[in-house]
DNA sequence: CATATTTTTGCAGGAAATTGCAAGAATATG
DNA sequence: CATATTCTTGCAATTTCCTGCAAAAATATG
């Protein structure tokens, strides 16, 4: 039997009964369990069903398409969080990027700050909106629906009129070369004017972030104030400081 | 069973019952009490509920407000919204106002519609997202707490440049000399520009808020080319088929 | 056609996660 | 304040996952 007809057989399973487990599939196939872990997991790299313990599980009628990201490094991105909230005080406006580690920061705001939050995202503005001391403000534009943001020509324009006091980067990867960069061109683009709206730009990186590239530039890697961190160890830390920039 | 499967039964029970029990659950998922806390605990964390001494409640993500009103005349609004789905076609822009009304509508947007639809309301915006057809257009500004909308100029200039089929318009009160009026200055200012923005406008309006007034005008009531309405008796409608309005 | 290289597959082991249980602490209730 | 629930913590049994490895199959190369 070929690999394809395996995927195929797998991904018919997992339409009509809405889960697939390695025990289950083993046997089908005639394969080991092994292989069928395999294939799990080709099949979760391109995005066609989301692997679970036990087996898999598919990806859109599920509640947990953000969710899920959020469970990953889910405790070094709480540390990172923790670092970043001595940098809010009353009164600032903020520039909160998308992604999980802004959404952990913004689930530790205390319930006596007082912001100006602007963000992009979704998600993030359903969080303030339960905050009795923010005011939030959401960049207008065409949602995308996978990273639960709006992008697009109105929020560049929404965030150039903008002077906000820190602008708290999220997903990207950094590198000491190439800089800060996206695997998207239109989300690179709303982030690169986010950094040059903001007096500041802080970066929440887990450590696996740092030192790689993706397809689309945001902006210098010297436009970073401060870089937080989950491992701020020497060897990791180095060349950047080096730039003067502050990591924790 | 996945624990996925738990996630999802533990959600699902909670959204109909408003409430889920470790015991229950325990029986219903035939698995021990402490696993049941421990996926609370991990569903408590990612914001999906909120844990409470024998078991949990849902975390509401829109504040009462909005989840209340919902219920208000759920049915009126289902029928209102079923008569509005003949409206829409493959292909159009659609202004989508706020409001439990139109919320109820993209509700019921069956998978194979193609639309662009613009809106203010987050609610709406997270609904749609899930739609596999829709393209979302937020449109940027403040957020409103209580009713969950965009507002304020930048609002208003993304609606401006826009140029849309079919304008639905929600909560507002109707009457047929003072005109379309709503309870806020600023979203009244918004639902203005919507309707000066979309080539048709069709109001969604229960029965009851027929003949009434509020203190800030949205615009003329001959802006209005349908009324969509549960009730449309002659008596109600009359005055406003004389002013040639389509009432349904 | 023979040989080298890559890919696929199954297996073994140790690592990691999940689950249920028990004992003591914390909390609610009358 | 006494009692009954519920919660937390630690632990052990089980299941599942990951890594490296070797055999078999497929593919490429001379």
């Amino acid at each position: 039997m070929l690999k394809e007809e395996r995927f195929d057989y797998i991904l018919r399973k997992l339409q009509t009964d809405h889960k697939v487990l390695h025990t289950e599939l083993s046997n089908d196939l005639q394969v080991s369990e092994d292989t069928v872990r395999r294939d799990l997991e080709v099949l979760a790299q391109n995005g066609l069903l989301i692997k679970v313990r036990g087996g898999a599980i598919p990806h859109s009628p599920n509640p947990f398409a953000f969710n899920e990201r959020i469970n990953i490094h889910e405790d070094d991105k709480r540390a990172i969080a923790t670092k970043a909230l001595s940098f809010l005080h009353n009164g600032q406006t903020i520039i909160m990027d998308g992604g999980t580690s802004t959404y952990a920061l913004v689930k530790l705001f205390p319930p006596s700050l007082q912001l100006t939050v602007v963000t992009p995202s979704i998600p993030i503005a359903m969080q303030l909106m339960e905050h009795p001391g923010v005011e939030v403000i959401l960049t207008g534009g065409r949602i995308f629906k996978s990273s639960q943001v709006t992008s697009g020509l109105d929020t560049i324009r929404m965030l150039e009129k903008l002077r906000a006091d820190i602008c708290f980067m999220g997903v990207c990867s950094l590198h000491t070369e190439v800089g800060v960069t996206g695997p998207d061109m239109d989300e690179a683009a709303v982030k690169n004017v986010m950094v040059q709206s903001a007096n500041k730009v802080i970066a929440l990186v887990t450590s696996d972030k740092m030192g790689t590239a993706e397809p689309y530039k945001v902006c210098n890697i010297t436009a970073m104030d401060t870089i937080i961190t989950d491992e701020a160890g020497v060897a990791l830390a180095a060349p950047y400081r080096q730039l003067g920039i502050n990591v924790i």
